[in-house]
DNA sequence: GGTATCCGAAACTGATCAGTTCCGTATATA
DNA sequence: TATATACGGAACTGATCAGTTTCGGATACC
């Protein structure tokens, strides 16, 4: 089981730029976004150690020679690949904004935002018996799949008590945390799907009477 | 990644009858334990996928040989070692019993109970990119891991309902869950230690402010 | 058109590992 | 003491896969 996803290279940035011409000129990485998706599709389903980079040749309909033309190991092109991630479907700086707490959160539910949320912790699955052997996978997950979350509840959070709808006096980084403590719980451990349903009674179970709010009759 | 981990016969059942006489007569099935545990133990520091048969024959100061001689395939020695991992740090029938929920709760965080957590979710760890494709280690687990710490907490909870406590209108099943949640996802996700301040945040900071309780004045 | 470059495909190497077979030995019963 | 059984160890097979090499074809530039 080696690993060995040294990268003592720190000046890699995660971020690639855009393909500058159309086709190819000098060292051409057009390519790189279609093998980076393949890797995270084929992640996903089969996890580290089941991707094999046949898979994700094929599936980027690329030769293999391609992936190691542009990744040392199979461990880089996955950390790489879990890196560029990012999250489309949050945009902090464009949250929304009902007025108030629960409506906020409620809003947050869609399922463009479900569903990427299931991918993302498929894969998280599949890298979670690699995680205790490699930080630099661990800081990329962290960067673009926990971090994220989190942060979209501390702002919600913290607007509200700048609104002084709840009390100052809350421990907003555990509380930012209840709700995708709990989904990534219900997606990975007990193997149930995250629905609008159960991401409300996260809400209105747990997250507003917590903060002293309780939940419109229903 | 071949699993096929049909196991199609329901009536082979988790437990297993303790060592009869002392050595062994007929079919000597004394050393299944030592097996088991040296396959938790593989389990819980390679993974499913790094764990190799010549790992836990090692350990167990046995031949790869006779592990195949009482399973079948690496998949079901792993389904029957989770399933013999019960829970030896959890005793249902004998809970604490302090007058007051959070008292209750505090006198869970005991040094070996949180050991254990951390065990058994090294564990999960390893087994998750498999969970996917065996309902039956789903199966286990739950039964092993999860289960358990959620019925203690179901317990403490409803005890406290039924001595007038807490309200009863309180949702007992997502509750139960918020504190396995956030250990799983802190151990797991974030990889950092969950540790007796840690367990306090959520009890202070989530749990009972949830129920209409505070925290006592530090 | 000529040339240089990158491409995908495919064959190849070496290592690892699940699962099998065989063998010499220890032990318990009789 | 003789016999039967299960043991641990070691050698073996076959498959899989990371990583390498080669090659013929496409494309951009001059």
């Amino acid at each position: 089981m080696p690993l060995d996803l040294i990268d003592s290279d720190p000046a890699s940035a995660p971020d690639r730029p855009e393909r500058p011409g159309r086709p190819g000129r000098r060292r051409d990485h057009s390519r790189d976004p279609e093998i980076l998706d393949a890797a995270i599709e084929v992640l996903a389903e089969e996890g580290y150690d089941g991707m094999t980079m046949e898979m994700v040749a094929a599936r980027a309909k690329a030769g293999k020679a391609t992936l190691y033309r542009r990744w040392p190991s199979k461990g880089e092109l996955v950390v790489d690949a879990v890196a560029c991630m990012k999250s489309r479907d949050l945009d902090l700086d464009n949250l929304p904004d009902t007025g108030t707490l629960r409506g906020d959160l409620v809003a947050m539910i869609k399922p463009r935002t479900l569903e990427e949320a299931d991918r993302k912790m498929q894969v998280m699955a599949g890298l979670m018996s690699v995680l205790s052997r490699s930080p630099e996978l661990v800081e990329a997950i962290n960067a673009a799949i926990v971090a994220p979350r989190a942060e979209v509840n501390r702002r919600l959070i913290e607007r509200a008590i700048a609104r002084g709808e709840i009390s100052a006096d809350i421990d907003v980084n555990v509380l930012a945390l209840v709700a995708p403590s709990m989904t990534a719980y219900r997606l990975l451990v007990t193997q149930r799907p995250v629905d609008r349903e159960y991401l409300l009674s996260i809400i209105d179970g747990i997250v507003l009477p917590a903060v002293g709010l309780r939940a419109p009759r229903a």
